[in-house]
DNA sequence: TTTCAGTTTATAATAATTCTAAAGTAAAAA
DNA sequence: TTTTTACTTTAGAATTATTATAAACTGAAA
């Protein structure tokens, strides 16, 4: 992913290219894979990795715009911290409860052959698959 | 449910019967079909249909022991509060996002065709499957 | 009774997240 | 280019759910 592709996921999630915000979108997008993170995660690795000063305030404000733009979901984990994951697709999660990492499981990978109707007046918006793990 | 049965939730849970417990093991166990709650929705109840007085730590304590011994479950529920089931059956859920409420699908409503296999060295301890409502 | 382990409670501490308002900066207008 | 405007960052405060603490209380057993 280029520069040019980093400016289009801040213009288009309604945010001025600042430089705060290039490092966050550098981080997240310009990679080869996907992965998942928490604030906490991303926080410590850009104060780390990159020279410039980050409010909290500034990481959330980020990564709460461009979630709002469908540039990341939130993947539901018991616990306190609130995950994020650059994979937009419609996939489902592997969660290692001793090491605290999610995994991807490609929506292919999963075939589901029965469901329940939604409740009168509802429809299903997604089915999402959560698979928790043990040794 | 009798009240025998409410001492018996209590004792296997490793608490004594007081007042406070008994309220809240009755409200919890004592009717026909199992439920989903918060600690918060739990309070307001207790202090609105009971004479005795909780203090927060006690509704926690309580809720605890009953998840430790096994006669709560605790569901994934996108946003910042822990949602409880008296349902400790495997069940899988609706989720309704405009009312935030939770919906029970019995594990025969799901039959899943294909899943992969996990990691090395690593085992399956659970399938959960989260229906995401629209209207 | 007295004792003692277990319990409740008010309050403080913690942790993730959100809010605020002042100071700074990028982009638009002149 | 300068001025103006709207957006941004920031430190710190506020909020919210949860957990910890330690003193007062209770109830069964010695
Ligand atoms: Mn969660
Ligand atoms: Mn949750
Ligand atoms: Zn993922
Ligand atoms: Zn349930």
């Amino acid at each position: 992913m280029k520069k040019v592709d980093i400016f289009k996921k801040l213009r288009s999630s309604g945010l001025r290219p600042t430089k705060q915000r290039v490092e966050i979108a550098k981080f997240l997008f310009d990679r080869d894979t996907t992965f998942h993170f928490t604030i906490d995660s991303l926080e410590n690795h850009l104060t780390k990795k990159t020279t410039c000063k980050f409010a909290l305030a500034t990481i959330y404000n980020t990564v709460h715009a461009f979630k709002k733009a469908g540039h990341l979901s939130e993947v539901d984990v018991r616990g306190k911290k609130t995950y994020f994951d650059t994979n937009i697709t419609n996939h489902h999660h592997f969660y290692d409860n001793e090491t605290s990492e999610l995994i991807d499981i490609d929506a292919s990978e999963v075939v589901i052959q029965k469901i329940p109707k939604a409740p009168n007046g509802k429809k299903i918006k997604n089915v999402e698959v959560f698979i928790n793990l043990k040794n």
